[in-house]
This record gives C-alpha cells, sequence and structure tokens, in this order.
DNA sequence: AAAATAAGTCAAACTACTTGACCAAAATTA
DNA sequence: TAATTTTGGTCAAGTAGTTTGACTTATTTT
C-alpha cells in the first residue's frame, strides 16, 4: 500500500488513472477518427446500445449537451447508415433511434477492442486486482453524497 | 466476478469507469470554473506540480497541444500570480517555470479535494480493492504493447 | 379549442483549438 | 566569427464544437 500522504504518490496516483483513462479511450478515439468521426459520436452509440430506441430527449438527457449540439454527429450516423430513427407507435413526435447492422457493427468493434484492452490489463493485474478495480470504479461512480 | 463476455455487462464496467472518471475530475472543473479557470489550467498546474522548472518546450511535449493553444492559459495563470518564470541559468532561452506560493496553494486545494474522494472510494472499497484498483490502472496506463 | 411537448432549423456568439508565417534572443556548429 | 538551430513569443486566419435564443411543425394532452 502506497502512503496516500505523501504529494508525489498522490500525483501519481492520480496520474496513472488519468492514463489508464486515457489508453481506455485511445483505441476507440482514433478508429471513430478514420472515418471522421469523434468521441461525441462514440457516445451516442454508447446510449443507444444501452437503450435501444430511446428518444431524442432522452439521449440529450444522458448526453446533458442541447439538441443544436447533437443534430451534426446525429445526423452524420444517420447519413451513414449507422443509426436509424421511426416514430414511436405510441407518440408519433418521438423519434425513437436505433442502430442499423453496420452501426450494430461498429459498436460491438468499438466495444470489442476497449474489452481487449481491460483484459490485457486484468491478465496482467491478477484477478483479485480486477474485482479491487470495479468496486472502486464503482464507489468513484456513485458517489458517497448519499451514503 | 462478472461474466465478461456479456454485452451488457461489458457496457456497465465502461460506464462505471466513465463515471468514475467524470467524478474524479469534476469538482477540480468545478474549483477552477469559479476563477474562470478549466481542464488546461489543471493539466498545466500538475505538470509544473509534478516537475517544476521545466520549460515551455517540456510542458508543451507533456500537454501535446501547439504553443498558441499554451499561450493563453498560461498567461492567464501568470496574470493571476499563480505562476511565474524566470530564465535558466544555464541558457537563457529556457523559461523555468514555477508556482507563486498562491500556485502552490491552489494545486495543494485540487489534489485535496481529488484525494479526499479516491479516499472515501476507498472506504468504501476496502483495502484489498485499493491495491487492486491501483494496479489495474498502473497495467493500462503502460499498457501491454510493448510486452 | 388551447396549451404543452418532441423534434427540427436558422442564426449569432463564444471557446478552444489548429496551421502557417514571422520575429527576437540565445546557443550551437561549421 | 558567421551561419544555423533552438526556444520562446506573436499575429492572423480557419475550423470544430459548443452555447443561447427564436421560431416552425406535428402531435398529444388538457
Amino acid at each position: 500500500m502506497p502512503d496516500l500522504k505523501k504529494s508525489m504518490v498522490q500525483r501519481q496516483i492520480m496520474e496513472r488513472f488519468f492514463l489508464g483513462y486515457q489508453a481506455f479511450t485511445a483505441k476507440p478515439d482514433e478508429m471513430l477518427a478514420r472515418r471522421g468521426l469523434s468521441r461525441v459520436h462514440h457516445r451516442i452509440l454508447f446510449f443507444i446500445a444501452t437503450y435501444p430506441d430511446l428518444s431524442m430527449k432522452e439521449l440529450l438527457g444522458y448526453l446533458g449537451v442541447t439538441k443544436q449540439a447533437l443534430n451534426t454527429p446525429l445526423r452524420q450516423l444517420m447519413e451513414m447508415h449507422l443509426v436509424e430513427s421511426r416514430a414511436a407507435e405510441d407518440d408519433k413526435r418521438k423519434r425513437m433511434l436505433r442502430f442499423t447492422s453496420d452501426g450494430a457493427k461498429l459498436e460491438q468493434a468499438l466495444r470489442r477492442e476497449q474489452v481487449r484492452l481491460l483484459e490485457r490489463a486484468f491478465n496482467e493485474a491478477g484477478e483479485d486486482a480486477v474485482s479491487g478495480w470495479l468496486s472502486v470504479n464503482q464507489a468513484l461512480a456513485t458517489g458517497t453524497s448519499r451514503s
């Protein structure tokens, strides 16, 4: 266990977190860049994968941006036939967003690379380390604000 | 141990990493925003803290941006008397960057908040989890590219 | 029938970067 | 010593991605 009270140790821990996260996003960033896409597109793909047939409004809520900011990248994904929208049956104003088969393939490819990276790190660090990593991330993500 | 082969499990792990990292940067972002500063400034402060008296060129190398991009935020930090520069004795072209006492205080305050957040998550997850988290981050940061 | 909602569009402004050109001082080298 | 390279700095133009604000259309709710 490193000494959490030393400045240099603190900075090293924070830098590794930074670099680790950077490594985690680097490969998808590069794959997307080859198609002229960026991290926003990745976020969109992530939420469509997680919540298929979600509406624009829901997507905007997850992304935390304005509809004008979403307009361009989403239109690009549609023009590239990676994402399609159809009116919801219960409410024809709503556009339900889902993947085309190409879109699903891309999301899988991006995720596969990230999982590959994680697995390599997991193998290196060992099985016990993995569950520790997962539960610390879980704790960080959840936040201790509402203990 | 979660089943790393299931798409939903993969996405959940990746999302927690994302949210965890986001939580990690949220507090400093907010503290800096109150002073009209942003994450670039934080990065600058980090490298000056880690490598005191580093030169512009070195800083640019760490940040991976152009000197034009560095110009504005660094000038702001200097105008706010958080960072100062002096010519190196061995090479008077070089400007060595270091904190003023206010700058050092700010860097400490930012780091303290981040360490606090980490410690809360560490306490929640337990001691064993911490070393696992650290070693997986280490493995991710280092990259397995050169095994 | 009126009001609210979901989606979409147009415009202006702002921020943060980029590339490219150039300058000056200081150090290196030929 | 003269020429070249390096370090740092500046000005300009262009691009990308965001914001706020106003407005339209179709549909649903009240």
